[in-house]
This record gives structure tokens, C-alpha cells and sequence, in this order.
DNA sequence: TTATAAAACTTTAAGCTTGAAATAATTGCC
DNA sequence: GGCAATTATTTCAAGCTTAAAGTTTTATAA
């Protein structure tokens, strides 16, 4: 998914742009990835869940959670699995409908989170240092319309 | 890394791009692996190095590829292992300097790749349908610009 | 009711991924 | 030449990831 079209033609211009998206995000990934294991000996998709849990003080369930970081359902649970063990989470069973369990950061984790996305922010801010605000808001706007156009067909 | 900024203020701009870069590309990826699962029964990681072979008919090394597709070394060797069993790529070791070997894909593999390589594009054509050829230009050139301001530091 | 289906979640197997340690071969320097 | 440092690669352990199959609970409907 990395190397580029093997030949010209139509269509050549939407491939080359693709290859571009894909280079900038891990190139970007693996940067941010290697400071938080460096500096908070964490990992992305826990960096990930802590942040959706954080925007979330009433809880989230494992779908929800599965759904907004576009990862699988078993994916999901691994990772609350060592976030539980490692006390920055919590699992608890719903009376409602026992099926399901909320999910939340604890206090510790809400704590733990703050600190690192800061730091996180920080990071992004430089790693795009040569976007400025105002390309950075236009560029925004173009990648919205990406998925209207395929996403949600049956 | 795929929820929101928790606050406004000054960098949100390039947060905010950040993330939807990444969920765009985690889509765009998602869709394309399983259509590569589906259609041709592979994996896009395969995808990638056959793609990077199909460019060098001379041949990659392993450092070559680990550098190119922006991976570990030691996800190439595991990668490779595969593609050799499968018979899509070979291993050769070379007289010059014994601790290399050079990859490259068989006469099978690349016709392997032919095939996917075309419905791959068509694919890409289609996700990002909703980006005119002409957009898809300007935006590559953006995203062209993303490295030079802190990768090759030390 | 009470089967049947649907939903939420977990488990499993296979493969991907990293960073670090281990191997093996080459290069540079004295 | 001989030895330290470097380079290319593999191995390893831990964790991430998916798709598919399994479990438990809830909803549907005859």
C-alpha cells in the first residue's frame, strides 16, 4: 500500500494521492507511537481508548468503542483487558441489559490521559509543523468528503 | 489517536487534521484489506511488498524493503517467509557480501501482482471518488510537504 | 409461553508489528 | 593480520489486529 502506481494512466492521480495519505500517517504513527512507549510507556491503541473514554465521563460499551476507533470488537477487548489490569479503566456490568458493560476511565486514568495529551498534542503540533493553521483547516475540509461517497453502502 | 481534541485553543487546527487523516486512511485501509482478503486471498501487507518488488525487477534487500514499506526489519523477514512459501517470491543469497539476499518477486508472483495491482487501483478509484482528479493533485502536493520539517533530524 | 433470532461480548487462530537481543559477515583501523 | 565496530538479517517476546466461531442475554413472534 506504500509504493506508488506502476504505470500512468487515468485514475493515476487519485492512486498517488492514496500512497501520499498512507506514507504521511504511519510515517506520523510510528513517530507517535515510539514517544508515547518512550516518554509514558503506552501504547497507541491504549493512547486511543483512553481518548474516547475521556470525551465520554458517562461510559462507553465495548461497541461503542469498537465502532468510533473503526477496530474490531475483539481488538477492543484485549486492550480494556490490560487498561483494567492496569487500573486506568474500569469494566462494569449493567443492570439494565447484562450483556453489555460500560467502560470507563478511572480516576487514575483520567489523570494518567490529561498528562499525556498534552504531551500528544504537542507532538502533532510539531510533526505538521509545516502545515500551517490555516492550510491545516483546508485540508481538513477536503478529507471530510472522503467518505460520503462509498461508506454506508449496503 | 482517532478521537478529537478534548479542548479548543492554539494547535487544535493540526490536531484536528491529524485525525482526520487517520481516520480516512484507517478506512480507506480497512476496505481495502478485506476487498484484498475477499478477491484475492491476501493480506495487505503481502500487498505491499510484492508492490515494492514489482518496482525493482533487480531485486530489493530486506533493509531495502523494511525501508521502503516503513516497517521493522523483522516484519519484513516474516513477511517474505511467507511469500517465499507461497511461492510468490524468492530469496537469493548473493556472492558479493554474504550476510544479504536479494528478493524479488517469481515469474508467478508477478503475475500475481498484475492482476491485484489493476483492481487495486480500480478500488482506490472508487474510495476516493469523491476527490476530483484535479483535487487529488493539489492535496498530494500538500501532503508532500509533511516531512521535511523534522524527519532526517537526529 | 417458548422456540427463534438478534445483539453484545469474548475467545481463538493466524498473521502483523515492534523493539531488543542474537548471529553472522564485513569494514576499518592499528 | 587481527580485533573492534558496523551492517544485514533473524529470532524472540509481547502486544495488536482481524475474521470467525462461541457464549450469554435480550427481543421477537407464533
Amino acid at each position: 500500500m506504500v509504493a506508488g502506481p506502476t504505470s500512468a494512466g487515468p485514475g493515476k492521480d487519485r492512486l498517488r494521492l492514496w500512497i501520499r495519505l498512507l506514507r504521511a500517517s504511519r510515517t506520523i504513527e510510528a513517530e507517535l507511537r515510539e514517544r508515547l512507549k518512550k516518554e509514558f510507556d503506552t501504547t497507541l491503541p491504549r493512547f486511543d481508548v483512553m481518548a474516547a473514554l475521556y470525551r465520554s465521563p458517562e461510559g462507553m460499551l465495548m461497541s461503542d468503542l469498537s465502532r468510533f476507533l473503526l477496530v474490531s470488537n475483539g481488538n477492543v477487548t484485549g486492550i480494556v483487558d490490560r487498561l483494567v489490569s492496569e487500573g486506568l479503566v474500569t469494566r462494569a456490568r449493567r443492570n439494565g441489559d447484562r450483556r453489555t458493560s460500560m467502560v470507563r476511565l478511572t480516576e487514575e486514568g483520567a489523570k494518567a490521559f490529561a498528562a499525556m495529551a498534552a504531551a500528544h498534542e504537542g507532538w502533532v503540533g510539531q510533526l505538521l509543523g509545516n502545515v500551517s493553521e490555516d492550510e491545516a483547516r483546508r485540508l481538513t475540509g477536503m478529507l471530510k468528503s472522503f467518505r460520503s461517497n462509498w461508506e454506508g453502502r449496503e
